[in-house]
DNA sequence: GGTCCCTAGATACC
DNA sequence: ACAGGTATCTAGGGACC
């Protein structure tokens, strides 16, 4: 039969010792389908230079005479190809050596000891990313495919039968085609317990939501009226058993949860054991598979199971406004909704007329996880189609797995042998060489400007990759005519340059398409500034900015120590070029980070500053752009706390539009409390809109009598810390780890990764330390005034209003006003 | 017990 | 271990007096 297709979650399995793949999607009547395939299995043995034909025969003989007994399975080396390959750009002659099994071919690379193989190659890859490369069945791309329909037929030891999908087809032949529109199913679940120790305690509730369809699950009644979304079970285990019930019922594409992976699906795994319950949640009725080591995932046969707070941490953490990525802040930002309002307690402590509100509670959840999941859907499906591995994969991997992965599948049209992953010695080796020196920050000299200009360039690590072809596989060993050539490298006090091959390298070029896809959607959403073009702009960011942290990342394949040097010596020489070249075209340069330059307008108008640009640009190499980032009225930069420099990293500005742009200072830093960042943060806009401090002196001074009269909110005192290691790895122990251990103490639940809060409080003790002044929030005291003020206020705005010649700390002693005059 | 200097640790910028 | 380097700042920790 024939039908279009739309492949969605993949899989495999062994029938007489032979690799199939299993790949189930959906037609576009959104009817699910598996599709059962194989493909070559193969690895390359890469030969040396100038062996003689007759000396290659021989070795092909040897190989094919390889028969492996292994892991109980038996495999042999089915036939050996001899093909003209490239290795790292490089033209090699290579053996193409089919077998039985991939799971076998690193043993058969093993057999290859013969001293004219110089390396072995493409038995590292994975099955499944194998088979994706090999047949280019692309994850959500569309296909015409056609094949057999098994209908209870033995064929692979009768799989359709074990099978809940509409139709199971033996794929004969595919064609890529327009994309169809797919539109997922998608459940998100939500579960809530009286236990955040997996399995320990038991599940009260399971919220479930769909496309129409809101339900809780739970075996906790209330005697007041319950919501008809609400369903009663008798107790735990049915709980469980209903949960498996909606979803194969529901059967969605993708089953989305919210640290899923972390807490949800482990919890009811290990609560399913405990009742004898088999967690058949597969579409062939499979027991969720948990990955071993730290970072737990749960993978569903047939059924993505999404965690979307990895995707969301990987793709979009870094350019988020929310300080955590707790569901509420990051439900906040996206979709302007949050958590419902409700203070867990164990279940024991809970009334009777409290439990309607638990269960609107738990509802909601999934309610913002799906709305979550939409939200990002676009970018899950631009990166799945970029990236071309599966969906469960995309929403898990890091930054350096997204770039891998989109080389490894594009090397093909560089006829490329793939790289192998680093061993363990040679990541330790990596390690052991340390980094490189990284980019140049100009030093600000103080002071509060006007009419500002800021220039950047536009993925500048990436640009210059493209431009001067640098990477693994275009590094020569020394100089070349006409070859790129790196700016001057100290290493180890010895000055030195890396070269780099003009001829076109499979990496820089692949980067190209990225790079193209980047300008894209940035101008997509300068045209369309909607949540959905800016989300999918800063996904393209995120891939884009990232391709030099994989050069010089130590666990990947195409690492290059010399090639990431290399990007960052010319990171410091274009910014110090340009530095240079404003200066002299006659403004005053006061900012300089990486890709930036910062400087004022002095005479000059917007239109002559938007010259030098043109003129700048024409002087850059192909691929890098520097442009006008904005035009600001007003910029305060300030002092190091130490007072002896221009502080590098902090500054604010202000456009226009009188928007305002912090960067560095406390206000964007949530390690320090509400009241020093707001302070600072008004403070600073008062500046920034009348010029001078004076507002602000007299808003400061009555601050401080507030926080004298012990008249602040103990919120806004709150001191937040992320917990970063396990309590016990603390060499020091500073007031976070105190607070933590206090935690602990009280039995509330705290853990590697979380936020510690807590206040520093007067105590009767004449305790020196910080630390011992530590309470939490919940804990009854005093706010410490000398503390907040010297701590935490000053060191906010002493620097601001010392741009001013103002000494705020004589203020906030209750000393005499003073400006400069009084020194 | 106070001062000085250094390190650990967290978090920001790009 | 799961992109990189540069920078600021606090509080603790140890040496020294």
């Amino acid at each position: 039969m024939k039908t279009d297709f739309i492949p969605v979650d993949y899989d495999y399995f062994d029938f007489k010792g032979r690799n199939y793949i299993k790949i189930i999607g959906r037609d576009s009547k959104s009817k699910r389908i598996c599709v059962i395939d194989s493909c070559p299995i193969y690895f390359w043995a890469i030969l040396k230079d100038k062996i003689k034909q007759e000396k290659i025969k021989n070795i092909i003989k040897k190989i094919e005479k390889i028969k492996l007994d292994v892991k109980g399975r038996y495999t042999k080396v089915e036939k050996v190809e001899i093909h003209e390959k490239n290795f790292l750009g490089r033209k090699v002659k290579a053996l193409k050596i089919f077998a039985t099994n991939y799971k076998d071919l690193h043993d058969i690379a093993d057999k290859l000891g013969m001293p004219e193989i110089e390396k072995r190659r493409g038995y590292d890859i994975g099955f499944i990313t194998h088979y994706i490369i090999e047949k280019k069945i692309n994850p959500l791309c569309s296909y015409e495919i056609s094949g057999e329909v098994l209908n209870n037929s033995q064929d692979f030891g009768g799989i359709d039968m074990s099978l809940d999908v509409d139709i199971c087809i033996k794929l004969e032949s595919s064609k890529k085609i327009d994309n169809k529109k797919f539109t997922p199913s998608i459940l998100s679940y939500d579960i809530e317990t009286d236990e955040l120790k997996l399995g320990e305690g038991e599940i009260l509730m399971i919220s479930l939501v769909s496309e129409n369809f809101k339900k809780v699950i739970t075996w906790k009644k209330t005697k007041e009226k319950k919501p008809t979304y609400v369903e009663y079970v008798k107790d735990e285990s049915e709980l469980i058993e209903k949960f498996i019930e909606y979803v194969k019922k529901i059967s969605p594409d993708f089953l989305v949860g919210y640290f899923s992976d972390g807490f949800d699906l482990p919890y009811i795994k290990a609560r399913a054991e405990k009742f004898n319950i088999k967690l058949s949640l597969g579409l062939d009725n499979s027991q969720p598979v948990f990955s071993r080591g730290i970072n737990l995932t749960g993978k569903i046969k047939g059924i993505v199971h999404v965690d979307l707070l990895k995707f969301i941490r990987t793709a979009y953490a870094q350019y988020m406004k929310s300080e955590t990525l707790s569901l509420n802040e990051v439900s906040k930002e996206f979709l302007g909704d949050t958590k419902k309002d409700f203070k867990i307690k164990h279940s024991s402590e809970i009334k009777s007329q409290d439990w309607n509100e638990y269960y609107e509670y738990n509802l909601h959840d999934s309610v913002l996880t799906i709305n979550l999941f939409k939200k990002f859907w676009p970018d899950i499906l631009e990166f799945t189609k970029t990236i071309q591995e599966p969906v469960y994969d995309v929403t898990r991997f890091g930054l350096s797995k997204y770039t891998e992965s989109y080389i490894l599948h594009n090397l093909e049209k560089f006829n490329e042998i793939p790289e192998k992953r680093p061993t363990y010695n040679e990541i330790s080796f990596r390690k052991g060489i340390g980094g490189s020196k990284g980019a140049f920050v100009y030093e600000p000299n103080p002071g509060l400007y006007k009419k500002i200009a800021m220039f950047d360039f536009t993925s500048m690590h990436t640009s210059i990759i493209l431009s001067h072809n640098l990477s693994k596989g275009t590094l020569l060993e020394k100089k070349e005519k006409d070859s790129y050539e790196s700016p001057e490298i100290d290493i180890k006090g010895e000055k030195i340059r890396y070269y780099f091959s003009k001829e076109k390298g499979f990496f820089p070029e692949l980067l190209k398409e990225i790079f193209k896809l980047r300008k894209k959607f940035k101008l997509e959403y300068k045209k369309n500034p909607d949540v959905v073009t800016y989300a999918r702009s800063n996904a393209f960011k995120v891939l884009s900015a990232s391709a030099h942290g994989y050069l010089a990342f130590f666990g990947a394949r195409y690492y290059s120590h010399e090639a990431s040097a290399s990007v960052l010596a010319f990171v410091r020489k274009y910014n110090q070029d340009i530095i240079k070249k404003v200066g002299s075209a006659g403004y005053k340069v006061i900012f300089g980070d990486t890709d930036s330059v910062g400087f004022t307008l002095n005479n000059k108008s917007e239109k002559d500053v938007l010259n030098l640009l043109k003129k700048l640009n024409k002087e850059l190499p192909e691929f890098m752009e520097l442009e006008l980032e904005d035009f600001y009225k007003r910029g305060i930069w300030v002092t190091t706390r130490s007072g002896t420099t221009g502080a590098k990293k902090k500054y604010a500005l202000i456009d226009k539009n009188n928007k305002i742009k912090i960067r560095g200072f406390e206000t964007v830093r949530r390690d320090w409390c509400k009241l020093a960042r707001q302070i600072q943060n008004n403070i600073i806009k008062q500046i920034l809109e009348n010029g001078n401090e004076e507002e602000s002196l007299d808003y400061f001074k009555e601050i401080i009598k507030k926080i004298k009269k012990r008249d602040i909110n103990k919120e806004d005192l709150i001191i937040r810390t992320q917990l970063k290691k396990p309590l016990s790895e603390y060499k020091s122990i500073t007031p976070h780890v105190i607070a933590a251990k206090k935690m602990q103490e009280k039995k509330i639940p705290i853990s590697q990764g979380n936020l510690v809060e807590y206040y520093i409080a007067e105590t009767r003790e004449t305790k020196k330390l910080v630390r011992d002044k530590v309470k939490l929030p919940g804990e009854k005291g005093e706010y410490n005034i000398k503390y907040y003020l010297e701590n935490q206020i000053l060191p906010a705005v002493e620097n601001i209003f010392q741009v001013f010649d103002v000494n705020i700390k004589e203020i906030i002693d209750g000393k005499k006003q003073t400006t400069l005059g009084d020194f």
